[in-house]
DNA sequence: CCGGTGCATCCGGACAACCGGATGGATAGG
DNA sequence: CCTATCCATCCGGTTGTCCGGATGCACCGG
């Protein structure tokens, strides 16, 4: 059968959502943008991370199709593009509060585990 | 408020939560284990990986509580711990899978995308 | 008791991802 | 125009994560 090939490039296009969704950062911003659309120095403002690192991740989350943008003036806008993966973010972010002192304790995700 | 500290742990905690499924081998190995419990040699024969990797992003899933395991004489049975962990799984499979061509795409998460 | 199977962990080594700081282009205002 | 703001990208360096191969322990069968 066809699907073959497709099986393996699922679990690869599968983890690739999740990393993008595996960054601090990216999920501050996320959660930002869920509520309401924001400039980039709101999302510095808000995040406190530098403006190059916000950018570089804004043009991950762009490149993914994760987040839209518009130019308002010397701004630009970003917006979530589709519900669907904030509600996957939320879920998740749900189910990581529940194990929160586990997570936050593994350190690596490598060898040195307790 | 008490939640100012909390509120980068709970993106921190979820950061890991997806980075755990962010990773082609761990997402082939839960979504085995989502259809019936496996042993290790079974999921090293399913996946094609080879053992001590299988092994390692076992104990990663199993830090975590993704997975529990139960002996059976000289093999282990892993199964998932909780359906809700596989439940986003299913769903973000479901949105990779539409964004398949650009996740498969982007190669890298940092720089050098096209 | 002994050999064999099944699994977990250790050991470098390689590369991907993250970061801060600096540079450069676009836009609006004086 | 000229300047200041806002944003995107580049650069060098650091760390985290993944990998294959090898070692060691637990368990079962003979």
């Amino acid at each position: 059968m066809v699907t073959t090939t497709t099986a393996a490039s699922v679990d690869l296009a599968a983890a690739r959502f999740f990393r993008v969704l595996g960054d601090p950062t990216r999920v501050a911003i996320l959660q930002l943008l869920m509520q309401r659309p924001h400039s980039v120095s709101e999302l510095v403002e808000a995040t406190g991370a530098r403006q190059s690192r916000v950018s570089t991740h804004l043009a991950c989350l762009r490149w993914c199709e994760f987040v839209t943008t518009e130019r308002a003036g010397r701004k630009v806008i970003y917006s979530i593009t589709d519900p669907e993966v904030g509600e996957v973010l939320r879920r998740g972010m749900e189910l990581a509060q529940a194990r929160l002192d586990h997570l936050v304790a593994c350190e690596r995700i490598g060898p040195e585990w307790a």
